[in-house]
DNA sequence: GGTACAATCCTCCACGGGAG
DNA sequence: CTCCCGTGGAGGATTGTACC
């Protein structure tokens, strides 16, 4: 006997609208309609195979209502009508984050790690001031910027490490390229703690843009506040902290002394190839650039809305032809779980301390001989 | 034009997970 | 089982630049 499970329509609803996935081909392979008409109750198995589809933890379905669910962090995120539901995939990477850092910070207390002097330390700094002691903090100095952006992304994620905070980028749930995360959704969040802070960043994003993420996200570290953000550098930002946030990132990856400097340069070139060069002293996105040459007014700029629309429409006709290439899954792992997280993990297991089904769980491996492999290749084993 | 070096581009790798 | 997707870094190849 078939066993049939009664689903509210309401809940069905809910759930299609907090999915990440294609909800065409959700009604493709699920009966969708007649459910939600009430006209035919799915199977046991129809309805489990459709949370996993969803990406909806199964249990929810079976609630009379939908559930209240909300962000279990500040949210600052702007530019909506009206504040729209979590997706299903965005409460799963928070989830999954607030369960590794609950396991590191553990792991550090009891290995007797003092809490994080400069977590808050900013709180009551003006923004100069706040972005001049990040930028020492990490030692991310203007002239200290070489190579790609990629290596510039990657000096931010392990200059933060280094201080002992845990970092992740990663553009999807867990390892599972179908649950990949809406840039338009959010853009990364800060999990503020004094012992193991965490900075998540939506690698669905320009590079520019993560950098430009990264900084603001450091910025609710130093002030000491968590929050989840969409944030972009047109908006100055609609909250006192948003504000101070964005002014602190924009003067973290472009100071202002430096900028007047570096402008004299291209003071009389068009504003496309100064914002051009600029970009590439500071290896940040023409878009911070701009911001920056307004809000200094180190350049005057005409219209600056319209300035800023057109450089949008420029970036957007160069990403046109972005292709992507391969990856290792060993090159990829201490960028989606975090360096120092890792390292943690396979230490304390490898010591018998933490089992390692569950360092494999916190990070999001399946087999024993990929974590044999990882270890090794981190040089932790 | 030739040289040296730097910057950038290109190609290739391994794994987890869903669809069919 | 086979296909596809997503992905950072290593290292070689190519292009750019500064100087003679």
């Amino acid at each position: 006997m078939t066993v049939r499970v009664d689903v509210a329509p309401s809940v069905l609803s809910w759930a299609l609208d907090v999915t990440g996935a294609d909800e065409e081909g959700l009604h493709r392979r699920f009966k969708l309609d007649k459910w939600l008409a009430a006209e035919a109750r799915p199977t046991l198995k129809q309805l489990q195979d459709f949370a996993k589809a969803a990406g909806v933890p199964f249990g929810y379905l079976l609630l009379p209502q939908p559930p209240a669910w909300s962000l279990p962090v500040p949210d600052f995120r702007e530019g909506f009508e009206t504040v729209p539901t979590p997706s299903a995939n965005l409460i799963a990477v928070i989830g999954q984050s607030q369960r590794r850092q609950e396991w590191y910070r553990d792991y550090a207390l009891a290995l007797g790690v003092e809490p994080l002097a400069f977590v808050g330390s900013a709180a009551e700094l003006p923004p100069l001031e706040a972005a001049a002691e990040i930028r020492s903090a990490l030692d991310f100095q203007v002239s200290d910027r070489h190579g790609t952006w990629a290596d510039t992304r990657k000096a931010l994620l392990r200059g933060f490490e280094t201080l002992g905070g845990l970092t992740v980028a990663t553009s999807m749930v867990e390892n599972n390229t179908r649950r990949s995360l809406d840039e338009n959704e959010f853009r990364g969040f800060a999990l503020v703690d004094d012992i193991a802070p965490l900075v998540f960043v939506n690698t669905h994003q320009t590079l520019n843009g993560q950098i430009f993420t990264l900084a603001h996200e450091f910025a609710h570290v130093w002030r000491g506040t968590s929050g989840i953000g969409n944030e972009d550098t047109r908006s100055d930002g609609q909250s006192d902290i948003e504000r101070w946030c964005n002014a602190v990132a924009s003067e973290v990856l472009v100071p202002r002394d430096d900028l007047a400097d570096r402008h004299a340069r291209v003071a009389s070139a068009p504003l496309v190839q100064a914002l051009d060069t600029l970009a590439h002293d500071f290896r940040c996105g023409t878009l911070v650039v701009l911001q920056a040459l307004h809000r200094t007014g180190v350049r005057r700029i005409e219209n600056y809305a319209a300035a800023y629309d057109a450089e949008v429409v420029r970036l957007r006709d160069l990403s046109e032809a972005r292709e992507s290439g391969g990856g290792d899954h060993y090159n990829n792992q201490p960028f989606r779980v975090g360096e120092r997280l890792s390292r943690a993990l396979i230490a304390d297991a490898l010591e018998g301390r933490t089992p390692i089904t569950e360092a494999m769980r916190l990070m999001s491996m399946k087999s024993a001989s990929t974590f044999d492999e990882y270890a090794r290749r981190l040089g932790a084993a």
